[in-house]
DNA sequence: ATGACAATCAGAGATTGA
């Protein structure tokens, strides 16, 4: 089975460059984030059209997340649990049955610029809610995982130029701190498992050639649990996708599972 | 020091992103 992650930075916009990845990359299930569209008018025509069932959690303008699947999903949840105040849509899961049943869960966790300030407070609580959700999953012993633009950097040697980042929400210690506490309860991080080494990245800035300069940085994750971790067969980033016309400005993810 | 670049909503330019 093979799951990948790709923040798409908008469904209109990516309308498209997205079919056009999957039918090259044919992955079995694929976590959107930043569909930046209410369910209503998600093109889910397009995809299900393909042989995909289309499953989204979206909201106006920003934010959004949906789950694609050539297999049945089953137990479609949205919102990441732990504050019913929160009103910005993040967070999809559901069960796909394949040989195995896996738990996705996809998230788009908050940029949390600029730090200090509310919106970087606003970060660190999901991550205390995700971290929650996090160790349920475990306790179910079930094969899961968990993936998406988590919007960390977690060490220098995923980002071209780390001293550019040392204020940034997406790689100032507290933040970094949290991304480990998470993983610390027991999961393994797919992509690190599989490669080691620098100039791995899975974002470019659109601004000042970024993607001519290969400045990027590696803010898309997979978090497996033991059991999932048990099954994973690859890990690779699609980089090729930024170099395309009118392209995200993050590429996709995946990883093969023997489920 | 600033802006660059892209997307959205709206129908210009503010907001958001990372």
């Amino acid at each position: 089975m093979k799951i990948a992650t790709f923040n798409i930075n908008g469904i209109k916009a990516r309308i498209n460059a997205l079919p056009d990845w999957l039918k090259e990359a044919e992955p079995d299930v694929a976590l959107l984030q930043e569909i930046k569209s209410v369910d209503e008018n998600f093109p889910r025509e397009i995809f299900e059209d393909m042989g995909y069932n289309v499953e989204t959690h979206g909201q106006k303008s920003f934010n959004g997340v949906a789950i694609l699947s050539k297999l049945p999903l089953e137990d479609v949840t949205r919102g990441l649990p732990g504050d019913d105040e929160d009103e910005q849509a993040r967070w999809i899961e559901a069960t796909v049955v394949g040989d195995k049943a896996v738990r996705v869960c996809g998230l788009y966790l908050p940029n949390g610029n600029p730090a200090p300030g509310p919106k970087y407070d606003y970060k660190l609580a999901w991550m205390k809610r995700l971290k929650t959700r996090a160790q349920q999953l475990l306790d179910s012993e079930d094969i899961a995982l968990m993936a998406g633009d988590y919007n960390i950097i977690p060490q220098a040697e995923d980002a071209k130029s780390p001293q550019n980042w040392q204020e940034d929400a997406l790689y100032r210690p507290e933040s970094r701190r949290a991304w480990r506490e998470i993983l610390n309860l027991g999961f393994t991080e797919a992509f690190r498992a599989r490669v080691h080494g620098p100039e791995h990245y899975s974002f470019w800035d659109y601004q000042a050639g970024a993607w001519d300069r290969n400045d990027g940085i590696r803010i898309d994750h997979f978090l497996l649990t033991p059991q999932c971790a048990d099954l994973l067969t690859d890990c690779q980033i699609d980089h090729h996708i930024r170099g395309r016309e009118k392209p995200s400005d993050h590429v996709p993810v995946w990883v093969e599972l023997a489920a």
